[in-house]
DNA sequence: GCTCGCGTTCACATCATCTTCACCGCGCTT
DNA sequence: AAGCGCGGTGAAGATGATGTGAACGCGAGC
């Protein structure tokens, strides 16, 4: 899946770098693996509009998303978590129930 | 490979003088074969941002990496060596799986 | 010729990642 | 209450990526 090649991407305290492929939070390097980070680049293209899970796995996978595939929600988590390890004041990824997830900086 | 002219570049408590092939470590002259300090050199050309081995191979050794050579990683691994018998309390390069190294001094 | 340092390559060990499954709780409907 | 759809969460297994030690060949210097 190719990632994005937009410049700088800044979320609140999120500094995305698509080109090498580097995270930062609040200036400190996020580790996250290619689908966790392609994820975010996905959720962080439509930033603080709600993506549908087949949008963001066409993104962030390549392909469609088959009925029953979980693969999305799961790494939804994963990129949760480590982004409240990360920064624990803040939420960044919401569920809407029926429709997809909205990126959004939080308090 | 020719290594880059750049002047002095100082991470953390490493210092690199491209121009005299030497690194000092807190002071102390590190031992670096031409492959190691290249490399060196080709990572600190882009302190704190994720590197590509595609291109730490086209800084150091020149040319394409062909795909099954694992020079890099063998030399990645030679130079932390030394670099972490030097300063020990340090991490300076960072795996980014999927994605490539990254030069930067930690605690 | 011999030794040594170096760079490359190989083989294996270890670790991270990705996918999938199972189970849970929640809210809604019947 | 029971059934259902939906999403959250942890974990297992397969796969792939990276770490690591060792062997080999080469050229420089003795």
């Amino acid at each position: 899946m190719k990632t994005s090649h937009g410049e700088l991407v800044t979320i609140g305290e999120l500094e995305i770098r698509p080109q090498e492929g580097l995270v930062l939070a609040h200036g400190r390097a996020l580790v996250l693996s290619v689908r966790e980070f392609d994820l975010l680049v996905a959720l962080a293209s439509h930033a603080g509009r709600v993506v549908s899970r087949e949008e963001l796995y066409r993104q962030a996978w390549g392909g469609t998303l088959r009925r029953g595939d979980r693969s999305c929600d799961v790494y939804v988590h994963k990129l949760r978590t480590k982004l409240e390890r990360a920064l624990p004041q803040h939420r960044f990824i919401h569920t809407h129930v029926g429709f997809g997830y909205r990126l959004d900086p939080g308090p």
